[in-house]
DNA sequence: ACAGGAGTCAAAG
DNA sequence: CTTTGACTCCTGT
């Protein structure tokens, strides 16, 4: 099944099958019809912080990118790492991080927007902005869940 | 083999 | 403050 829903000004188009492995998730600039997975307009909604029950291709191996994906989709909504910080944990170095980054065939899902550059933003595909704006979403909902609790903030 | 990255750090200008 | 260079190491060709 494929189809996009919008964000801000680009639309995100998105590819699975009915074991919710996604193939594919692109963004686009003219919508494409279809359907998309409810946890994915929830998230974009700002409503759902989990992409739950959705599973990447991508293979989570031993393989160097295998380990760098598992470890970003470790990181919990809201927060960012760096390339630096990835690649340590790893054992490579922060531009073999970027290019797996890079080569991610399921933006959103392994979230490559939560991995940042040392003193900036580091880059984005196909737009800085929509790195920017995925952020602020998250920094938006995250704000507002934690007044509700406030002694659960560290 | 080899070039080149969504990077990082330190040193120099 | 900005620029430059060394370092790194995996991937596609």
């Amino acid at each position: 099944m494929e189809g996009s829903a919008k964000f801000g000004l680009w639309s995100v188009y998105i590819r699975w099958d009915s074991d919710n492995v996604v193939s594919r998730i692109r963004f686009v600039k003219q919508a494409v019809p279809g359907p998309v997975p409810l946890s994915l307009s929830q998230y974009l909604a700002g409503k759902k912080t989990s992409l739950s029950p959705l599973t990447s291709i991508h293979e989570l191996d031993d393989t160097t990118f295998g380990r760098i994906y598992r470890e970003v989709l470790a990181i919990p909504y809201g927060e960012t790492r760096t390339y630096g910080e990835i690649a340590k944990i790893v054992g490579t170095g922060p531009r073999v991080v970027g290019m797996a980054m890079k080569r991610n065939m399921t933006p959103i899902l392994i979230p490559c927007h939560r991995v940042v550059a040392v003193n900036g933003l580091g880059g984005y595909s196909p737009d800085i902005s929509i790195k920017k704006d995925l952020l602020a979403l998250e920094a938006r909902v995250r704000e507002k869940n934690s007044r509700k609790k406030p002694e659960q903030v560290i």
